[in-house]
DNA sequence: TTTTACCCTTAAACTAGTTTAAGAAATAGG
DNA sequence: CCTATTTCTTAAACTAGTTTAAGGGTAAAA
């Protein structure tokens, strides 16, 4: 086994849940890919950077989040193993965006940088149908989040949260929670107990 | 000039704004779309129903919309001219969905089938490139409302969709509007006497 | 091991947004 | 042009969520 096919195996893999690929074309997709290592609290992108890579997560999480007006962080989005993450307005248009990325666990990525990705496109037109589903895939996600911001109280949005990702929901600390949630620590630290205390009545 | 180019020209000149399209290639699209006049109210797609249709608004408005559990309904979005609208979930797995399509204007329309839409896929695969970056658009839209709704008040949210779209903010009812933000259409009354009397007070 | 920084909790006072109800204004459509 | 229906507004009482502040627990790092 090549060292240079375990390195990147597990974004093959991935790529391999939605088309098969061929030798030739995963070697391309090896040779236009770099691997790195985060700390705990690491940055990836911060406020102002362009963001040029796409990035998959091997092991860990990371977190992408956005700065109010008043200096708030509001986390827009998680990415645990065999997610993506990246600040695709900043990515698409090549200009200095508004968000920041940051290791939330010690973490393991693989990047693509702008112009392999473009690269791989054009050499790999299947690359076009994997990244339109994979972005609807996303797409699918944002909306029912905006449905439940829009219908839902908080304590019924965590419990969605809590279904939907017991994974993160375990985790992560409360407070990046409650980032995601638009709610104060505080008011998670309620509304965790009432739960708890709504159980424990049965 | 034919009456079938006539027909589809604005869905074609939509697609001419990502990609050029051959003669050849705009024959086949406008063989499998078809035209569809709405009246104000009339559904397209209701609670229950498999989205089996893309549609692609010529003229009118109309939005996409859920039910909570007690039986409000939610605006997740809009569509005006030149506009997708479709219920994405249960498009891609076929299966009944739990939104909702209605004309707020009296419309018209273009849908291209799933089948049809798959058999373009396959025969323009240009197409793949063009609907990822539509996807991608309109998750970067949706990402920067799940910004707003996490960090900001309604008040802050009104204004935002008040510049982002003045054609809708001018165009749509108040309360369809408050539905899309996520509150009353009593507390938007009162914000946007608010912000009235803010700017006649200066 | 000790310290430091982070994280979680509780509670009281406050602010943002909802509910209910009733009346006024605007608009679609016969 | 008229009427029915929808839409918008106001206000008072209510509920959901925030702020501030203080204290305790826990994990990382020196």
């Amino acid at each position: 086994m090549y060292f240079s096919v375990m390195k990147s195996t597990p974004l093959i893999a991935h790529f391999e849940t939605y088309l098969p690929f061929e030798e030739v074309e995963i070697s391309l997709i090896e040779s236009r890919i770099s691997r790195r290592k985060l700390k705990r609290r690491e940055h990836l992108l911060v406020n102002g950077d362009i963001c040029r890579h796409y990035t998959f997560v091997v092991k860990g999480v990371l977190r992408l989040y956005g700065i109010d007006p008043s200096g708030k962080e509001h986390n827009i989005l998680f990415a645990a193993e065999n997610d993506w993450i990246y600040d695709i307005t900043s990515f698409h248009e090549a200009k200095p965006g508004e968000s920041n990325i940051q290791a939330i666990e010690p973490s393991e990525v693989i990047q693509i940088a702008q112009q392999d990705l473009y690269h791989l496109y054009v050499n790999i037109p299947k690359l076009d149908r994997v990244f339109k589903v994979i972005t609807e895939e996303k797409y699918v996600e944002l909306q029912n989040r905006v449905f439940q911001n829009i219908s839902s109280t908080a304590q019924q949005r965590y419990t969605y949260f809590y279904e939907k990702y017991p994974n993160l929901a375990t985790r992560l600390p409360n407070t990046q929670i409650a980032s995601y949630l638009g709610i104060t620590p505080e008011f998670l630290s309620m509304i965790r107990k009432e739960m708890v205390q709504g159980k424990t009545k049965k």
